[in-house]
DNA sequence: CTATCGTATACGTCAAGGCGTATACATAAA
DNA sequence: TTTATGTATACGCCTTGACGTATACGATAG
């Protein structure tokens, strides 16, 4: 049960308003992931990573699934349909960013060979690289 | 010359994230506005308007032009090509929002008979109304 | 010149939020 | 149960920014 009250415009922008945030959104892009490959790719401490992600969640823009040990993270779209859009828009532009590509880029090769990071042993892939293996390799 | 060296997209959505500024954004809507329609609609001490003008041409999103004692104050679409639709997008569906629409009517009404509102004798019609006068009266 | 008017900035205060570090919590493994 | 692992929260520190109030600036009027 998440607390999420009623949705806030302001809140919305203001959790767009931070780089490392973008980051983690462009990551999730349509799939659910683990925080341990946000960890891995973004660097940085994981309390870090996490705080981030609770303002998200607490603006209503992704949920959390518990999954053991594991939390994967996943968009939601707001139930506000001009946020929503606006949040489509800016998944779709954040594709273009250099070190957002760089970011996916790291993510699908972390999901190729997790054995090669400290952290990534046993983590749970992302659903869509479960479902259709890794294309890249 | 205003301080906005390269547009930096955080930026943009910290200034989207504070209702006033985005009241402020929806009143500009196409037109130029003087401030002092601004203190007129908004309510409020002055020096809160200046300075939330003062943020949002910090961060790219309107730009100001003097006119003597008045000063005018107009949305500049961002370089950014995505925070340009973005900015577009918001403006779009500010329109329905109850609030936003109260404050236009607003404006409409202190164009149309200036001289009811102490604040507003003698000040510089918005630029549209100017040209068509205004069609609600 | 001085006075006035519209607007911007300075100042002090307070709350929000970003960070690193330490620690608590939840689940799984031994 | 005890231990280990993944994740979340607590704490202290510091910066940003929102506010009200006071004052400075810029332009016009007298």
């Amino acid at each position: 049960m998440a607390a999420k009250r009623t949705f806030n415009v302001e809140r919305f922008f203001q959790a767009l308003g931070d780089y490392t945030r973008l980051r983690l959104l462009n990551l999730m892009g349509g799939q659910e992931i683990c925080v341990c490959y946000f960890v891995e790719i973004l660097g940085g401490p994981q309390p870090k990573i996490s705080r981030h992600l609770a303002y998200l969640r607490s603006a209503g823009i992704v949920a959390a699934r518990r999954e053991g040990k594991w939390m994967h993270y996943r968009i939601v779209m707001p139930p506000h349909i001009g946020a929503a859009q606006i949040l489509r828009q800016t998944l779709g532009w954040l594709k273009d960013e250099k070190v957002m590509q760089a970011d996916s880029a790291r993510l699908t090769k972390a999901c190729c060979s997790p054995a090669k990071y400290a952290l990534l042993e046993g983590a749970p892939l992302p659903a869509t690289i479960q479902e259709a293996s890794c294309k890249a390799c």
